[in-house]
DNA sequence: AGCGTTTTGGTACTTTAGTATGAGTATTTG
DNA sequence: CAAATACTCATACTAAAGTACCAAAACGCT
């Protein structure tokens, strides 16, 4: 009887640990696996050579605001802003701003 | 030896088992944690009183196009465009369309 | 200090976007 | 069927976006 339930004690705490091991490692390999979405990559942003700036005005670009407003929020020039969005659809192959954010958001420079 | 060994297997048994009965739980669970994203709240779309063509044309914005190439993907005139583009403008509360997807998507009618 | 890149900004121009208004043609629904 | 709603398209306009070109100031690096 003893023995008995030493053993099953032991098999009980075999259980919980590979449970536990196995949830863990599960947990672990799903957050290695898809680091894809919303990550930005910023080796992708060099590659295409976006400067600090051009960046700035893609994120603000993303969400939804003017030259003007982005020229308000960075204290810049309306003009420096075109200059900079010219120079963003040049690098990114886009015809237009809502072109570039899908291109961006394709090359991880973007959250999605 | 053959009473220790048949113990050995019954624990090395138990482990795996529990162990994949962890990594399936856990999976499981993860699965049903978050839905949550990606999906179109079609109930919004009706509560806002976005149309069927509207909501044509805000996806083909979304996806970065043109009036003139949404026109053309839809078999429409420019002018009819502009006059779908100024009504979800209305709709969605938004000045111009780059702020039309943002508030579309915070909306859950766009996907993420 | 000197060089290259980045950042800034201007002018002038073309193109695209967006508004306002009106109106004819479906489509749907009471 | 009649009325409301959705869809279509046009004209004329204003506003915003985007291009081209130039140039000075600021940075970063050797």
């Amino acid at each position: 009887m003893a023995g008995e339930s030493k053993i099953e004690i032991v098999i009980a705490v075999i259980a919980v640990i590979f449970f536990i091991l196995g949830v863990y490692l599960n947990k672990k390999s799903l957050h290695s696996e898809k680091p894809s979405d919303n990550e930005i990559d910023q080796s992708q942003i060099d590659a295409i050579g976006l400067s600090k700036r051009e960046y700035e005005v893609l994120i603000q670009i993303h969400k939804g605001f003017s030259n003007k407003e982005i020229a308000e929020h960075l204290f810049l020039s309306e003009s420096t802003i075109k200059t900079h969005v010219s120079n963003i659809l040049v690098k990114l192959d886009a015809k237009r701003r809502t072109q570039a954010i899908q291109k961006a958001k394709a090359l991880q420079i973007l959250p999605s």
